[in-house]
DNA sequence: ACGGTGCTTGACGTTGACGTCAACGTAACT
DNA sequence: AGTTACGTTGACGTCAACGTCAAGCACCGT
């Protein structure tokens, strides 16, 4: 009954946009390790997951070490507790670094907002003044 | 009277924590020009925001040449208008790029604030159940 | 005149994140 | 049996973003 939905390398590769020696890479360094039939790779649900989160990691500008690192933040798996205590204080760090993150980022839309409306302002100028020449 | 201030190499090393090597770098992939006295370089206030700018646009995962290309949106010094245009044109795609960018982190920073909880959760309920077991 | 400090320009080394072969296995089609 | 498609594991190449020397110039205090 429970259709676990699998993909091949190619799969996931077309879908995301990237070469399957990418997605080699990744698991040579610990962020997949999707099952083997045989010699092949046969990616799960949670392994498309982890993809995606591997993925926009890398477009919000961490590098592959550290998404490797909280990517382990998502895998509730052990019931101890004071390795629950680690995770929340681990959680707690990254939670700090993307607040960070985001207000640099506010601040930089911000300032490019300015920017904007300072050039459009000027257009609107050259247009009055070119109107008024007519 | 118009006290401008400027900075040397280690100046500026000192205040972001780079080495001056990153500030030669910088100069020589064309992000920074900054005078010389001769030989040694000399840093003024513009530089310095500049500087600013390539920092935190490297903490928000830009490339060096993504820099180098949006660190033109900041001097609006020429006066045409065909130049005012494009100007405007690739600040809206910036800007489409940033605001991509938010939504992202904020995705990201509401999911990691769920996993948290979980935690935090799932701690308070072995909380209990020790206090139950007394 | 001498040593120290700080700057300069090459030139080569390094690390991260893959790309690009080469050489081979395997399953499917015809 | 041959070819086509898709996969595999090395091994080496590449590009960005610097680090790390090496060798040398320029001023400064003694």
């Amino acid at each position: 009954m429970s259709e676990t939905k699998t993909y091949s390398i190619r799969d996931l590769s077309l879908e995301y946009d990237i070469t399957p020696r990418t997605l080699r890479f990744y698991e040579d360094k610990g962020l997949l390790s999707p099952l083997r039939r045989g010699t092949q790779r046969i990616y799960d649900r949670r392994d498309k997951g982890r993809l995606a989160l591997i993925l926009r990691g890398k477009r919000l500008g961490f590098s592959l070490a550290e998404i490797r690192n909280w990517l382990d933040l998502y895998d509730v798996r052990d019931g101890q507790v004071a390795q629950a205590r680690m995770l929340l204080d681990a959680s707690e760090d990254r939670m700090t670094a993307l607040l960070l993150q985001r207000e640099e980022l506010n601040e930089t839309i911000e300032e490019l907002k300015l920017q904007m409306q300072q050039v459009e302002g000027w257009l609107d100028d050259q247009g009055l003044a070119a109107e008024a020449a007519d």
